[in-house]
DNA sequence: AAAAGTATGTTGCGATTACAACAATGAGCA
DNA sequence: TGCTCATTGTTGTAATCGCAACATACTTTT
């Protein structure tokens, strides 16, 4: 089976050709293998130094307590990378297991292979090499952002962050953002009604208008 | 002045010799300024693809909302980085401002140079990009683990997790924790006075024993 | 050993939040 | 249009937390 249009619908990979990937996966240390919904593609523990890479289905992460509670990290669909960053950091047991959600497909590449380009690799293994930092980093500045939105004490403070970054980021003080109130409590850590009760107070109080996912921030009407 | 005890110092080049820090720093873009205390070291929206490297003094981190009020994300202390994340993503526009906390010396190097090893580039300089990488994945981990931490509604679910995730590292139910009091608080996000109460009331509960850092997690005595 | 300074523990109160339950609005579809 | 379902808004209550103020314990200095 050729994996490689598939691969190519990657963040990781969409920016190479077909021939190039071809040529590149023996280098990578590549194998693919599939799972079976519920199956365990990472154990707490496990010294890997792979990253995975859904070619099809989907995985999640769940941190196990030592009370043998676990809670969900995050899910990793169909293009997306896992156990990037412990497979970057060398001799680092993974704190973690990975499970197959639906029945999957996943390939693995060696980290030291896409990192540490030898001295006679061809253009595009630097390339994909720098491409993973650059993920990497990404996800490392996503986090900062997040965490600093959810310093704040009380939920208008987190919204109030949250808000004034997304207009910075638009260059506008109307904006659209990529969430729902769902998604946005769960982002910001609060509970979505008590979220909505402090939006309906801030437009009370003159501070922004909203309508659903659309927001406009008012020049400070407020001390 | 020559710089390179000082950057043997850090951990970006502890493990590089004097003697291919000195050949490699022309590859790297390197260059030194140093800045009187209160003095922008880069300003929001500035395109930099410089990594900071604090040789001497200290530096900080800050976020300025659309309505003027600031908020410091974090600092750097002597022999750390900043801006890596920013610097390894191209085109990527700083959303912070970094200020001399005090008198301080800085080197920057460009991250395209240290990261993109060119054909002939020397195996330290590929040494140096696979460094960098693993710190910008190592600090990506720490930022998932905190906000994992800070997830839980309570405080005592935030404290659950923390010492739950720091006894498995230690592999046992006893270990000491790198924080005291209020560096803890500031780290789940909580008032600390509310925190010790938590603590002293989960002591009471039998879930757990303590004292100052050191810390011994109980089986679960309680439902 | 006394004193001063820092870290931790304790208490009470007011404010905020989570939670549950329900109402209203909007979207998709027969 | 009318129906169903998903999303968002509203309200009340009990629980939790932040905060301030203070007490106790531990450290360091002299």
């Amino acid at each position: 089976m050729n994996e490689t249009p598939a691969l190519r619908r990657t963040e990781l990979f969409g920016s190479t050709s077909e021939e190039d990937i071809n040529s590149m996966l023996g280098c990578l240390g590549s194998h693919m293998k599939t799972y079976r919904s519920g199956e365990y593609v990472f154990h707490m523990g496990d010294m890997t130094s792979e990253i995975g890479l859904v070619l099809e289905g989907s995985v999640y992460i769940e941190n196990v307590d030592i009370w043998g509670d676990a809670r969900v990290m995050r899910t990793c669909s169909t293009g997306e990378l896992f156990c990037e960053e412990q497979a970057a950091i060398p001799n680092e047991p993974l704190m973690v297991d990975v499970i197959a959600q639906e029945d999957s497909r996943i390939m693995f590449l060696n980290a030291s292979k896409v990192l540490s380009t030898c001295p006679h690799a061809c253009p595009h293994h630097r390339h994909l090499s720098l491409k993973l930092t650059t993920m990497i980093a990404r996800r490392s500045l996503g986090l900062s952002q997040q965490l600093f939105h959810t310093t704040p004490k009380s939920i208008r403070g987190k919204l109030l962050s949250y808000l004034s970054h997304e207009s910075e980021r638009a260059g506008s003080n109307e904006f659209d953002i990529p969430f729902n109130r769902q998604q946005l409590a769960n982002y910001l850590g609060v509970d979505r009604s008590a979220m909505s009760n402090e939006i309906s107070k801030m437009r009370d109080d003159g501070i922004l208008e909203s309508k659903r996912s659309h927001f406009k921030l008012n020049e400070r009407a407020f001390q």
